[in-house]
DNA sequence: TACGATACGGAACGCAGTTCCGTTTTACAA
DNA sequence: TTGTAAAACGGAACTGCGTTCCGTATCGTA
């Protein structure tokens, strides 16, 4: 139900060279646009910087946001399998939480805007939004009840809103050097250490 | 520095009585499309509920955002003016402040969208996030002083990141109904009652 | 080499916010 | 009451965005 399937449409093996070639090409550049401008960075700035027309962009990448998938999976991966990992080694389920909410948060932040472009609603970035969740919810759940197995955490907080939260909170980051989300993020995990409200 | 004086430019008597007509017109018509189209319904569909072109829309509103802020501006300061009397009234200083988050939290949840639309970066609502916070940092960062110094709460979170923070968890209401923002606020509240973190 | 399938480029479309300007309405003075 | 300048009006037009469409170029094979 993941990358062990090659029918991935935009990723495997399409057809002619040619193609392959300015698929990549794109990826490329929407990767170095994006670290520039931001997600939000206009498709034709992208098909610009790649060299190509706007109709082979939309060939390769029906949407916006499939480019932005595109580019992003391999690190929504990476944070999906950093997980399991952190459980195994870290000194307690909750250590290994808080490490990976870092590792996500960081994700979230580096790239600019990327937090404010989750949002389901706004330019049509569903799907990606949908791909975000459907790799890491689960992975965040098991995260979750490792260490509400240890009795480290409430456990009345499902893996969806938590993540939610946290990238709610990561809104903003670029817009305003003032806010630090990592400080409220600590503070919602000090929440979670709380004791069930009565 | 405030509604003392009557120099607001767009709410107080400007001169012509056609012309004061068409702003109070607009702002109803506002109000109106905003319940049921969201705060991003497109100007055009505004003026048309307003009966009115779109030269009149912007020579009353120079831009959008003011529009908005003009809507809420009455809210916004209802907010404000609860919180002292939520202080005076409450049994403690955190029951005032629980209070005073839920009225904020009821009136970015309200409105459809305010709360995604208040990021300073996207569409140009940087004046409805600077009203938002001229006016309510104050109120929230007298209850969170009250709060911290009857040792109910850490003292370390300024106003404005706490106000940030619980704007946005509201972000993304309506888009998603099995999102509850408000568990993940309590989840905030919760963390502030942590002793200072080591 | 020829030719059909595939991919390409970019003009054009729809829909935002905003600007511009010719026309209408208002308020006031004669 | 009527003339007139200032103020306000309406909406066509401009910019910038995502996306669609289609004539043209390229690829791979017979």
């Amino acid at each position: 139900m993941n990358e062990s399937s090659p029918r991935q449409g935009s990723s495997a093996a399409s057809k002619r060279k040619d193609a392959r070639r300015n698929q990549q090409t794109l990826l490329d550049a929407a990767a170095a646009v994006f670290v520039t401008s931001g997600v939000d960075a206009p498709v034709r700035e992208i098909a610009a910087e790649a060299g190509v027309g706007l109709g082979t962009f939309y060939r390769h990448f029906p949407t916006r946001a499939d480019l932005v998938i595109a580019v992003y999976r391999h690190q929504v991966d990476n944070c999906a399998e950093a997980g399991p990992a952190l459980l195994a080694a870290g000194p307690t389920p909750f250590a290994a939480l808080e490490r990976w909410v870092d590792l996500f948060v960081d994700f979230l932040v580096t790239k600019h805007g990327l937090a404010a472009a989750m949002q389901a609603d706004s330019t049509g970035f569903e799907a990606l939004h949908a791909h975000f969740l459907d790799r890491l919810v689960p992975v965040c759940s098991q995260l979750l009840d490792a260490a509400a197995a240890a009795g480290e955490i409430r456990p009345d907080l499902d893996a969806y809103h938590f993540m939610r939260g946290i990238g709610n909170l990561c809104i903003g980051t670029d817009s305003d050097p003032r806010y630090d989300a990592r400080r409220l993020i600590a503070l919602l995990l000090a929440g979670l250490r709380q004791p069930h409200r009565t």
